[in-house]
DNA sequence: TCCTACTAGTTGACACGTCAACTATCCACG
DNA sequence: CGTGGATAGTTGACGTGTCAACTAGTAGGA
């Protein structure tokens, strides 16, 4: 495209394309494998297992934002929708008054747990199975330094 | 979460937690170095590149859509956007009535022309010099037997 | 010819994500 | 105190993506 740039040579061009590939296929599968499944979107999960995985269910906008790695303001968007559909609660923070605390619901959690169990099959199924358990070890490996080293580098 | 499904292992869930974290950061980290320097998005990015790759710049509706594996209606949003900003033009297809071409216009080619070159800058700096060419190439492998496997088993 | 089924593309409603601007509260320092 | 700057969270605008319903043109018979 441009001579003066150092483009991918052939064979670094077709493993990025299949890692770009990989992961465009992977993700839209999986959201909606979870959509389909259970009615829920990626954000929703990623909300629910983050309030889960906590005792009582409950976070500070902040903390919960931290956890998953999100905005302040794609989570206050999301929890708005979240809360018309009565997965989580809004609750007043006590200690500060600009706070407040997001809280699973009844139904929150009835709908996460039926959905995570799916979910980890389905995962199973077109993921874990897909490899050797040296294979997909060594995929995560790779994940994991490559992830480690974008991080490093922004 | 329940001891009827076949959760992952502690060393499949770091695997499968990895190859999570690497998606999110880098199309995050991407997307968002092609909309600073170029000022396109990744959709932008894929139509553009699709038709270049083409004698003429020109293709059928269904022929883009199927290049790059997109729904017909969100190439007919997206193409929409494209040709407010005049980066594509449509044209009538005389042979098929219904039918409609997209043209890359001269602006659209400057601008992707520039932003491919500033592109694989970035991905040479995020992903490929994060690993060994062999790391590397081992990544591309395991990427294409994944993608394929779920490919197949859609 | 005309009817029907199919195909190409569009549209509207709605969920999602980002950015920038905004409100309300807290807190540290004079 | 009280005031200015930082912090917590919200909001609106806009681009994006999906789904289902729609329009318009094509094609293959009876």
């Amino acid at each position: 495209m441009n001579d003066t740039v150092p483009w991918l040579s052939a064979e670094e061009q077709r493993s990025w394309r299949s890692l770009v590939r990989l992961h465009q296929k992977l993700f839209s599968s999986l959201t909606a494998d979870l959509q389909a499944r259970s009615g829920l979107s990626g954000a929703d999960f990623e909300v629910l297992v983050a309030l889960t995985d906590v005792p009582e269910g409950r976070l500070r906008f902040q903390d919960l934002a931290k956890e998953i790695e999100w905005e302040q303001s794609r989570l206050s968007h999301q929890i708005r929708r979240m809360t018309k559909r009565e997965l989580v609660a809004r609750e007043e923070c006590a200690e500060d008054g600009r706070g407040a605390f997001v809280v699973i619901t009844g139904r929150g959690r009835e709908v996460i747990e039926a959905a995570a169990a799916k979910h980890v099959v389905t995962v199973r199924r077109l993921v874990v199975d897909a490899l050797t358990p040296d294979e997909f070890a060594e995929l995560g490996r790779l994940s994991a330094k490559l992830g480690d080293h974008i991080t490093g580098s922004r």
